[in-house]
DNA sequence: TTGAAAGCGCTAACAA
DNA sequence: TTGTTAGCGCTTTCAA
């Protein structure tokens, strides 16, 4: 037989009261007898009375709910920063509801409306790569509704914004491959439309420059067709056949940095002694597991924290009815590197396992 | 200035009808004058009407939202799964409300109590490791919400569950060792206690006893301490100083495997012409991009398709009053095999990069 | 100290 | 064909 969700009613009715007394008792009200209190707080206990959120809700015009929208939740980097989404939103009592957009603006649009319509407090939102209008996300600000962009921003919203640091991981890492000798630094890209893409096309730029090295389109390549292993394979085996081939690579993300490797390998270079490889990270152990590898890594784990931390305070500022000032803060990379230049391992296993 | 949520009053104040007569217009009720009708469309089109979802939950008693709780989503199983989960999902018109628990009972116990609590239209749940009790589940069934186990389930509950072929996967791949040649065989195998876990040496066990070999104590390493590839490399350390050490290893996982035949070519063999190696894996392309490496692939993304699209069917049949029937789907495994034994790649990244 | 009543937004049975 | 009314579960103002 079918329970039924305990409510004020049941509690009132068993006691002889009024749901508003109980209502009262429940929550210290002042002007509440000693008596009562303790027999509905007894009772409520032995019921499992537990308050129904979307009755709470539909009165407050508050859901203690916050939403969140990736462009794909396969990928480490965004599942790291959902994970930190949800252990602070889950530390303040919030629950999360989560869509995904599968990098289509207009699924994004309806997902951003549903959530929306559904009340949600706040909107966490990293931005699919084809979104170039903001409508939809101006009418949260519309409704009041707090909202934090991440790691996918645009300019066009003065809204607060959680991103890495693109140019100063690049720039970092391009003065480390300097510093170790490597002169003829490639670069492969990804989309030249991406915010992040264009800062870590600077960064590299401006560390060549500071050490009166030249910019050489040949070396510049886009990771057109994704941003995979297949990809970091062609464009290596591409770029080593150039009559003044590179002695570094520096990639855009794990995948292609591996393809690299493999490649150089392949073609009998000694990695990294030859030919340097670097790249972007969200997997803080890449170049632990893969000497090979020098890899900038990016806190996933805390701009999901971040965002989150940011988008409850907002929240919280909204409903005491003060004025929100966007922020926009920068989250630093690592470098990290493997002393040892012991010889390759074999792979990057992706996670633990499961089981 | 904070724009207000357009409700059914609005229009009907502006129309000078009432509310009940905008609410039957906008669901194409029979008895309703085609020149109101048409009036109450425009405007609410005009207007952007949305209804409210939280009052139609209030009224219903349904939220159109399923839950879904984790041990961890930063996992590509889980994130794959989730996808699955969200797309039909979506498909269908829910929300998802995602939780994980960090393989705690007490938080899956809370995180599972929120979201009864939330009215969710039904539940989809993966169970983690100290879970050993159902009460907390239990309560969905008292409740009438449907509930799907899948892969980390229990026997305890009669409910429809999802989950992997485990013994077939490990019974095929062992087999495929042994044609291969391989007669010594170590097994690299998850807690004792998880269930999948046992299906697998079940499988590797009949495996073996079908083809005349025996199940040796020595070849058994229980991984401890993490399903991760520094517990492949020590365990492959440790097994292959045995007297007589396997020419095969079969793992638990990825980043295992990918651990062993890091050790293994470190320790000068030949993989997999000395020692093959094998893993279940959850992504797809593992064996393509590390050949060294047969993988027997677990389907993420079609787990949580079918998970979800059981559900929602028990969902309809809830809310049709019809009775529900526990089923238990069984997905198969698949071998992934490199036909070419080239030199093993260079890493097994994740997933395809950001950017 | 407690009750009565209104209202959050919506639907549906019943009247007119 | 449309209006009235009640109610989903809860909080809160106003009365008593």
């Amino acid at each position: 037989m079918k329970a039924h969700h305990v409510t004020l009613k049941d509690i009132a009715r068993q006691l002889g009261v009024t749901v508003a007394t109980v209502s009262r008792a429940l929550k210290d009200y002042p002007d509440i007898s000693p008596a009562t209190k303790k027999a509905v707080l007894e009772l409520a206990t032995q019921l499992k009375y537990r308050p129904n959120p979307i009755a709470l809700s539909l009165r407050a015009s508050r859901s203690n709910v916050i939403g969140v929208v990736i462009p794909e939740i396969v990928h480490h980097f965004f599942s790291t920063v959902i994970s930190g989404i949800m252990d602070v939103a889950d530390q303040a009592g919030y629950s999360v509801m989560l869509c995904q957009t599968n990098e289509s603006y207009q699924r994004e649009v309806r997902e951003a409306g549903t959530l929306l319509n559904s009340r949600v407090d706040g909107l966490l939102i990293s931005l699919s790569n084809e979104t170039e209008q903001y409508d939809h996300l101006q009418e949260f600000l519309d409704h009041g509704v707090p909202l934090v962009l991440f790691d996918k921003v645009c300019n066009e919203l003065d809204v607060t914004k959680v991103i890495v640091d693109d140019y100063e991981g690049a720039f970092t890492i391009v003065e480390h491959l300097i510093m170790r000798g490597s002169d003829k630094i490639a670069l492969m890209r990804g989309p030249t439309a991406a915010s992040n893409s264009r800062l870590r096309l600077a960064g590299y730029a401006a560390a060549l420059k500071k050490h009166g090295l030249p910019v050489r389109e040949e070396y510049i390549l886009e990771c057109a067709g994704g941003v995979t292993y297949e990809t970091g394979m062609r464009l290596t085996r591409q770029i080593m056949q150039l009559p003044d081939p590179p002695n570094a690579i520096f990639t855009v993300a794990d995948p292609v940095a591996i393809g690299a490797i493999t490649v150089l390998k392949q073609m009998g270079f000694h990695v990294p002694a030859d030919v340097a490889v670097a790249g972007f990270s969200d997997w803080e152990m890449a170049s632990v597991v893969e000497p090979a590898l020098t890899s900038v890594y990016q806190p996933g784990f805390e701009m999901g924290q971040v965002s989150a931390m940011l988008l409850l305070e907002q929240i919280e500022m909204t409903q005491n009815g003060r004025e929100i000032v966007p922020v926009t803060k920068t989250l630093p990379t690592k470098l990290m590197v493997r002393q040892s230049s012991a010889r390759g391992g074999a792979a990057v296993p992706d996670m633990p396992g499961r089981v």
